[in-house]
DNA sequence: GTGAAAGCGCTAACAG
DNA sequence: CTGTTAGCGCTTTCAC
């Protein structure tokens, strides 16, 4: 941090005019200001030819605006949130925008925490990923005029802008596919989530099997344990216990992932035995063996949308009193794993 | 962004003392400036009570340190660079650092354009994944006194800092574990990248051929096309005209999930009569079917060391001659689809 | 048309 | 021991 980086003032003293006027120019404002045009040429190629970058920390001082937006996702390594942030990354990168993403790892006080630290750093909107017991510090962000946009889950009873998925319905239309492909006994594995995404997801299995007077295999894990062995031993002793069960479907990818290791470890022959569904796509589903059917989010839709939303609230100056609350629908990728019975021991036991 | 949020010079007037005195205080230099122990309670217990946080930016300006590191990687969508991040970005938040990512896309022009970005914004130390032609722009950094610390591949003739594997060991021991398992045409993936990291892979694998006297087997994809179709093409059509083929060894994650694709697209047994190895591994290898043979890096022990060196290197003053070179051992997880072709078939051939 | 100057919130040298 | 003050680099009002 040596080399002194070339401020508006030296470009001004370097010319002899001064600082105003070359702020002016650098921001375009010219013609406005009744700049001349070859003092404004002049200008422009100088600090073209010295390298002159604006200091953004200044500016972000003088202005109260700092060009960053912020992603807070549960995990960043999750595939889903990693696919996501990269597309509104670019997306926000084309609009003179910086991503800053962040986990929280679904805890309210690293929530509260961050969200803390980025408005101390003037970051201009947020997206955010909420974890359960947030809703009135997000109230508090919103009551401050900064702009939010929740994604993925939602508080009821919080008007708050919100881009999510119709949980529901994506979780009606898997167990119902299921069940029009001869399954019979279908299991919902889940968690214990109050979280608004999971319940949508586990009312929209309970109103397919009912529909069709099945019985539910219902299993919530401890939305604590998750990733822990005890996650693994739980859902072995169900699937253990449930010797009827003809098909499985995982609320999320974590849930699917810990399931197969149970599957891997206990009998392979499971996944070809189960009629197996995921909530949430993968690119590893497609060449997994059986591929595995799976409800896929809309990620280039959703990350365009928002990044279009944030971007109409930030550059916004007159109050909003509205809220926006946009709901994507899903897409049910059918393969392998959730072929009928019948079909899958054809393909695959010849 | 309504609500004002108070600063020290609030508490100061409602303190009715100074500013200095208070931002002495609230940087913990009471001691030092002999400040009254009731005076600092006082001021600290007030911060305290009307939720003072200091404003970053105005501190950053002043003092030219942000407390923010920036993790470049090529993709931050990439599992590898994902989870690493996750491990960086705690350990960062531990010692009181935000951690900021982004993707390069192994793009020049883009990996240049940040860099100049995150030096305008003051960020204290850069962990950089390199693209193969910014060796000038990390040199300038380096020479501006930057903290830089490269990691995953550096340039030969640079002097800097970086944290790497010892990918020619490491694909040297796959490539003779396939050997040692009966494979004889062992076929290497990779890309036609010069980048050191893929160079040194290569010549793992061609040291362990050589040395057993068999043939190689070489596809180098061109790089600037990975992810495009002509890659499945090039891989289907290599394998469709090597018939001998018993094995083959995917030099990085992306172009195993192309040959994936391609197996099961063209012959789903491919899996388990050809054996499989993949520099990198992957959650899903481990539950995949068959579970896949990888080279796993240690990614809590790379995080923590690039943590621990970046720490050290923000927090000297004098200057430092010397650069530092880490070399991380990796481990070969031997899964289902390298064991022996005899024993792969009494096992999935019953 | 252009420039002087105030001030964003903070730190730290210097003065009492 | 505490307060005054000069900036960090920039934007923008107001004056010439």
């Amino acid at each position: 941090m040596i080399k002194k980086n070339v401020s508006i003032k030296d470009i001004a003293q370097d010319l002899k005019t001064s600082i105003t006027t070359v702020s002016f120019v650098l921001n375009g404002k010219s013609e406005e200001k009744h700049i001349s045009k070859k003092l404004t040429k002049e200008i422009i190629d100088y600090a073209f030819k010295i390298g002159y970058k604006p200091n953004q920390i200044a500016q972000s001082l003088r202005t109260g605006k700092s060009k960053i937006l912020v992603f807070m996702v549960e995990d960043i390594s999750n595939h889903f949130f990693a696919k996501l942030a990269k597309i509104i990354e670019y997306a926000a990168y084309q609009n003179g925008y910086k991503l800053v993403f962040c986990s929280t790892e679904n805890k309210d006080d690293k929530s509260t925490e961050l969200i803390e630290l980025f408005k101390n750093r003037n970051v201009d909107g947020f997206i955010i990923v909420p974890s359960p017991g947030i809703k009135n510090v997000i109230e508090d962000l919103i009551k401050e005029k900064h702009p939010v946009i929740l994604l993925d889950r939602y508080f009821s009873d919080l008007k708050c802008n919100s881009v999510i998925i119709d949980n529901q319905q994506s979780s009606f239309d898997a167990t119902s596919h299921l069940i029009a492909n001869d399954y019979k006994n279908i299991a919902f594995i889940t968690t214990d989530s109050e979280q608004t995404q999971m319940q949508n997801r586990l009312q929209g299995y309970q109103n397919a099997i009912n529909l069709k007077n099945l019985k539910e295999h219902l299993l919530k894990l401890p939305f604590e344990e998750i990733g822990k062995t005890n996650t693994k031993k739980n859902i072995k002793e169900f699937i253990d216990n449930k010797v009827e069960l003809d098909a499985v479907f995982f609320a999320t990818n974590y849930l699917a992932k810990a399931g197969f290791e149970v599957f891997k470890e206990t009998n392979p022959k499971l996944f070809y035995e189960l009629g197996i569904v995921n909530f949430d796509d993968n690119e590893i589903f497609e060449i997994y063996n059986p591929s595995i059917t799976a409800i896929s989010q809309p990620l280039e839709a959703i990350g365009a949308k928002l990044i279009d939303s944030m971007l109409r609230l930030v550059n916004q100056n007159e109050e909003n009193e509205m809220s926006e609350n946009i709901v994507f629908k899903t897409k049910l990728i059918i393969r392998e794993s959730s072929l009928s019975k019948i079909t899958m021991q054809k393909l695959f036991r010849p």
